[in-house]
RNA sequence: GCCCGGGUGGCGGAACUGGUUUACGCAAAGGACUUAAAAUCCUUGGCCCGAAAGGGCUUGUGGGUUCGAAUCCCACUCCGGGCACCA
């Protein structure tokens, strides 16, 4: 009988679905509520994120996380858990509605389409969802509840609306949250972002940073993302210090990680929002430049912003002084547009000396730059200390060099990637010029750490300044620009070979190359390479001075009345989205009340069909052009009142999305977001695999709308956490590659389970590679598994089948694959456990004509998970009418395991030499007997004598000698 | 720049706690069956020297620790991903 997947593949996939096979409540009664179903059965809740309905249907990369996280379920549902796997839609959404604009199509059509189209997909890889407890987040029955969650929120006071500068994407016409601007630009359509000043809805994420923050030492999760969280949450420690107005009553609150550093403050800047700049007003001399400069980084994009060749640029606000608190000091106020308004309190201390950033303003506009941590003492604080030098002594000398450097004089040689390199101390010989002794200066530094890159190095057209810096010696700053030429690869071995072969470029060459960008970004290297911005200890800084600076931190913040803060990187959620396809934000503003929540009672406000949902751009959406669905009464006094018309972010969505399904058939689902006593028996969820792609946009929101959730008795999850296990899957490239349309190298997964069936389809995806590092599709593969599934079809139609329980001859692989399987599925480590099947089957057919059923059936089990059609089939075939997959996993016997002989390895001073087999728990003296009595060994030790004899127990003797 | 991953045959990848590097699969070569091809089955294979026995080298590079290093430590380098004027 020839293996007819197609035919297989769709028997029992009808067979499933009519016997409800993988719905956790059809494993007691058949009860419709997941209420009845654990009273015997521990519940397992297995978690996969679900899907955006996309343009071109499901993604290979969807099927390959689905599969792995059907795997886990069909694993544990056979260890006897009572395994839910829900499956649904993420259907609302920017995503969604981009591809309806793209097509024309309406998005509650596409919807609609989209929808069958992916269940049928979902069905047709053969995963054991428990279909009845599907949702989409788009349809009325849900999103009832989201807009009932905003409402609560609202109503906590961690929902509110303020006017901030936003980020704004001009092609998607609305407002997004930063963690969905990617570099600068927008997550989905990778448009440069700007920034708008808008009045938005946010969500009060921020007062959760703390426990969103520490709790993640408490759950198992990947860890790198965790490591994610941490970085986005970004918690630092610093002191917010005050810095007084001369001869005014306000003052300038900053924060600083380096309260240390506060000596060495020489003068000051706000963001161009900052709200000082107007209560200074009539104190500025030089206002109308000063508004001037406030007005342009206004009205700048971000593209202007975030350009990488921007020089730092700022205007001093004349007539105003800050006082040091440290020092007393008058120090100058400026206006810099590199102080962003939302970070921290807008406005800092600069201390050029220790802060790069700083530094090269100052080196910009020539202000005092004083070094007040000096340096790094070695390890040890007893007397007689060593000390580091610092880099960077003279700072009066290095500016000097700077103004002179970036006055374009400079050398350069000819590299191929841009590098660099700079110089700042070094001396002349008394009979060298000034160009010798640089050149020399630079071969010896370039020699010393590229050399064996250069094969035509020539040295660029230049001269070389100097500043004295002591009696006869110089200093010299040289940035130098190399290019190296394309095939210059070979390695020059010896110095004096590439002096040799120096050329000097043109002077039109070196300009081509030297462009405004590369020289500023250059002079930020030299920047960064002058400032110490280490711990160390503490000059220039009074009665501080010689203290190390980790501890003058808190000394100097006590000192001028500031106070230790913690500062979060991550700000507040930005909900509202000006678009059409999206949950209607459920609030009503009304003049005399103010904003109100729509009652529960009138959830869901419905989204309203209208005809043209394209995004208008005005910082509005479509559904402002609805006067029959904005117009509507104050719940409050009644008066008339307008309704939000923006729509919540699609993360909203998701956000929740697991709380619902396993309450979507609950008897109380429509009075209840979730049915407690269900919630209370299925949640946390168990096992959740996704994308690390949402390590800091889905989870974060989860996490933290779970610990509202929790905080006001909605749901008792330990710790507040929603995901107990998270894994990461990888990313499936292909052809080593990132899939992509323009690449070409996209795969269509239809194709392939048309082609080759989903059984194979699966296990090869999950053959590629570890499931958490992601694997490199190529089409070739695929064949092994299929070959490897015809293999295991025909072993069991070969109809030589024996009653006899067990075979001895194979029961020891037997048992130690069962072993390797459950802990390889149990570690995610499918691909591995896969081939550890091949294995098995190779060893089955050798075997031959002899094979138990048991030994079969035990196959088939192992198999179950990654095949579940064939497996299913072969099942039915060997007389049983239960599913497989209901089966209980196969247990092994450890005393079966062990080897009674095993391959000593024999080696002389570390080297393998020979190996002999050798009964298992041989003694040292034994070992040593037979491994000596080798001719090889014989030969290799000769009459010396074993200065030590390592022996490590069924393993190897090692003769050193 | 900072933070994460990663570098093992022609390729995807194995390798327990430091103990035979290259499991399993793909591709390749040779053979069997066939008129032929496909499919299937069998055999071979890290690199270099050697007829063989055997020896030398080999897990990005250079050092170190160790009887012994893909694995641990230090420095460098390359590739992939994330974040980025965060004070």
């Amino acid at each position: 009988m020839k293996y007819d997947f197609q035919k297989i593949e769709r028997r029992w996939q009808k067979f499933w679905r009519e016997k409800k096979v993988y719905e956790p409540l059809n494993m007691t009664r058949g009860k419709p509520n997941l209420k009845l179903s654990t009273s015997r059965q521990k519940p397992f809740y297995n978690l996969m994120m679900f899907p955006y309905p996309s343009a071109e249907g499901l993604h290979v990369g969807n099927m390959y996380a689905f599969t792995g996280g059907d795997v886990y379920g069909r694993f544990k549902r056979m260890q006897g858990f009572n395994v839910f796997e829900p499956m649904g839609l993420d259907g609302f959404g920017i995503h969604s509605e981009n591809y309806a604009l793209k097509i024309g199509v309406h998005p509650m059509k596409q919807a609609e389409i989209s929808e069958k189209r992916f269940y049928k997909q979902l069905e047709m890889i053969g995963n054991g969802f428990a279909w009845d407890e599907r949702l989409e987040t788009y349809d009325p029955k849900y999103y009832r509840w989201t807009q009932w969650i905003f409402v609560q929120l609202f109503k906590h006071g961690l929902a509110y609306r303020k006017k901030a500068p936003v980020n704004w994407c001009p092609s998607c016409k609305t407002v997004l949250a930063d963690e969905q601007v990617i570099t600068g630009r927008c997550e989905r359509c990778s448009h440069l972002v700007i920034k708008k000043e808008l009045e938005q809805w946010f969500f009060k994420i921020t007062k959760y940073a703390d426990k969103l923050l520490k709790n993640l030492d408490k759950i198992d999760w990947s860890e790198r993302v965790k490591i994610a969280q941490r970085n986005w949450i970004g918690r630092s420690e610093g002191a917010e210090i005050e810095f007084r107005i001369k001869n005014h009553e306000s003052s300038i609150k900053v924060f600083t990680t380096r309260p240390d550093t506060l000596f060495g403050a020489t003068y000051m800047v706000l963001a161009p929002e900052h709200e000082l700049i107007e209560n200074l007003e009539s104190s500025i001399n030089n206002l109308e430049e000063v508004k001037k400069y406030v007005k342009k980084a206004g009205s700048e994009s971000d593209e202007e912003r975030i350009a990488e060749d921007r020089e730092k640029s700022g205007v001093e606000l004349k007539g105003v002084k800050a006082v040091n608190p440290a020092t007393k000091e008058e120090i100058p106020i400026w206006v810099a547009d590199y102080v962003l308004g939302h970070v921290g309190t807008g406005a800092i201390m600069a201390v050029p000396a220790h802060d790069e950033r700083d530094l090269e303003f100052a080196i910009k506009y020539d202000l005092p730059v004083r070094q007040v941590v000096e340096a790094e003492y070695t390890q040890m604080t007893e007397p007689g200390m060593v000390k580091k030098e610092l880099p960077f002594v003279e700072r009066d000398g290095i500016i000097a060099i700077i103004k002179h450097w970036s006055e374009e004089k400079y050398i350069g040689l000819k590299w191929k990637s841009v590098a660099w390199g700079t110089w700042v101390t070094g001396g002349i010989e008394k009979d060298q010029t000034p160009e010798q002794a640089a050149r020399a200066e630079v071969l010896e530094e370039v020699g010393y750490r590229n050399l064996r890159f250069v094969k035509d190095l020539g040295i660029v057209h230049g001269k070389f300044y100097h500043v004295p810096k002591k009696e006869n010696r110089w200093v010299h700053a040289h940035c130098l620009y190399f290019e190296l030429e394309d095939d210059a690869r070979d390695e020059v071995s010896e110095k004096e070979k590439a002096i040799h072969e120096l050329t000097w470029l043109s002077k039109e060459e070196v300009e081509r190359f030297l462009t405004p960008s590369t020289h500023l970004w250059a002079w930020r290297k030299l920047c960064g390479e002058l400032v110490y911005i280490g711990n160390g200890y503490l000059k220039n800084s009074g009665k501080f001075d010689g203290i190390a600076s980790e501890k003058a931190k808190w000394e100097i913040t006590k000192f001028v009345g500031g106070k230790k803060e913690i500062h979060y990187r991550i700000r507040d959620w930005l909900i509202s989205r000006q678009r059409y396809w999206g949950v209607p934000i459920p609030m009503i503003y009304c003049e005399r009340c103010d904003w109100q929540p729509v009652p529960e009672k009138d959830l869901p406000v419905k989204l309203p069909f209208i005809k043209d949902f394209r995004p208008k751009g005005k910082g509005q959406s479509p559904l402002a052009s609805e006067k029959s669905f904005y117009e509507t009464k104050c719940p409050k006094c009644g008066g008339a009142a307008r309704r939000e018309t923006d729509v919540s972010d699609t993360f909203l969505d998701s956000a929740w999305y697991y709380l619902r399904y396993p309450s979507t058939r609950s008897a109380h689902s429509g009075q209840v977001p979730w049915d407690p006593e269900i919630t209370k028996k299925w949640l946390p969820v168990d096992m959740y695999i996704g994308g690390a792609e949402h390590s800091v946009l889905h989870l974060l929101y989860s996490r933290f709308l779970a610990m509202a959730f929790n905080d006001w008795g909605l749901v008792h999850f330990k710790d507040g956490e929603p995901f107990t296990v998270f894994r990461a899957h990888g990313l499936l490239i292909s052809e080593g590659k990132k899939m992509s349309k323009s690449k070409g190298n996209i795969v269509n997964p239809d194709f392939y389970v048309k082609k080759f069936g989903a059984d194979a389809f699966r296990m090869y995806l999950m053959f590629l590679a570890p499931f958490e590092q992601g694997g490199d599709f190529r089409d070739a593969g695929i064949l092994g598994i299929t070959r490897f599934l015809e293999r295991v079809w025909k072993l069991f139609n070969n109809d030589k089948k024996d009653k006899k329980d067990i075979d001895k001859n194979l029961e020891k692989s037997l048992h130690q694959s069962i072993k390797k399987v459950t802990e390889d599925i149990e570690n995610l480590h499918y691909n591995t456990a896969i081939s550890t099947l091949m294995i098995l089957l190779s060893k089955m057919e050798e075997q031959g004509d002899k094979l138990s059923t048991g030994i079969y059936q035990t196959f088939l089990k192992l198999l179950a998970p990654f095949a579940p059609h064939i497996t299913e089939e072969l099942w039915s075939q060997l007389g049983s009418k239960k599913s497989i997959h209901i089966e209980p996993w196969p247990a092994y016997n450890p005393k079966l395991i062990e080897e009674e002989t095993f391959k000593l390895i024999v080696q002389v001073n570390g080297k393998m030499r020979d190996t002999i087999t050798a009964d298992t728990g041989i003694s040292q003296k034994e070992a040593e007997a037979i491994a000596l009595s080798l001719e090889n060994i014989k030969r290799h030790i000769g009459n010396k004598k074993s200065k030590k004899i390592i022996f490590v127990k069924d393993r190897l003797i090692n003769f050193v000698i």
